[in-house]
DNA sequence: GAGTGAATTGAATACAGACTCAATTAACCG
DNA sequence: CGGTTAATTGAGTCTGTATTCAATTCACTC
């Protein structure tokens, strides 16, 4: 870490024209300030979603879902994802677990229903990716 | 997938009474259409703007340069996540292939910003996860 | 209650990717 | 130019996770 702060010295002096300790102690607080504005809680909450999202057979389940607008039965589901039955199920767990869908039991079967969470994140990676 | 289909078409036959085989092929068809409706190269990029966040160091430097709110360089970077400087820069590279951040260089700095999609996708996933 | 079908759980495996080390490129300075 | 510093690239390793198989739970039906 002591040749990272160095380097950082030397580019705020190429930055400021001037840079004394101090302006790099500052300039660490800033970057720190920058990092630390949510609460880590908050930070690991964001990945957990994401890595539930950033996987094809769970973003397919999830694009599907969300199409539909309704709640879908797991033996619907195992039609559009290529997994085997066991795979779907933890699958499906892992979206419950993040919040991106909720599971409902009726009778035998079983079906699944896209939340808001899901519907928004899907909504705008649709609109944001793909168009440059 | 035989076996499959024999479920699906039990669950019809519980959902609407009676169910003949062309029913099943309407499911089917019907589910595929949810599927295709996104064209798969949209898909795939999707998920590799997810995985590309899907990472704590990555993430962490996407959130830091849109906090920021304009370009930061590599040295300053460095003091913001837990990796090798060589680690950092792969890191980096991914963001940049995702569309995610741009990078400039200048003199011997190299600096990075946060790109739209990027403050969209951090924008978004903020304000959707955590309230319940 | 025994049998059947829907779905989940846990353990084992196999594959992907995050990180580091070493070497390399690129820009500046004397 | 030779030396120094910033940053990147590629190869290798090691951890984490996606998937499957086998066993289990739960709910109906006869």
């Amino acid at each position: 870490m002591a040749q990272a702060t160095e380097r950082l010295q030397r580019y705020l002096e190429d930055e400021l024209g001037e840079c004394r300790n101090e302006d790099v102690e500052r300039r660490l607080d800033e970057l720190g300030t920058l990092e630390a504005a949510l609460g880590p809680a908050q930070v690991d909450a964001e990945l957990d979603v994401l890595a539930a999202l950033a996987n094809e057979t769970r973003y397919t389940l999830v694009r599907v879902l969300v199409a539909a607008g309704e709640e879908l039965c797991v033996c619907e589901l195992r039609a559009v994802v290529d997994v085997s039955e066991s795979g779907l199920s933890h699958a499906l767990s892992a979206l419950v677990d993040t919040g991106l869908v909720t599971g409902r039991k009726n009778g035998r079967w079983k079906k699944y229903q896209a939340t808001n969470r899901a519907i928004t994140l899907v909504t705008v990676l649709e609109g944001s990716v793909g168009d440059e």
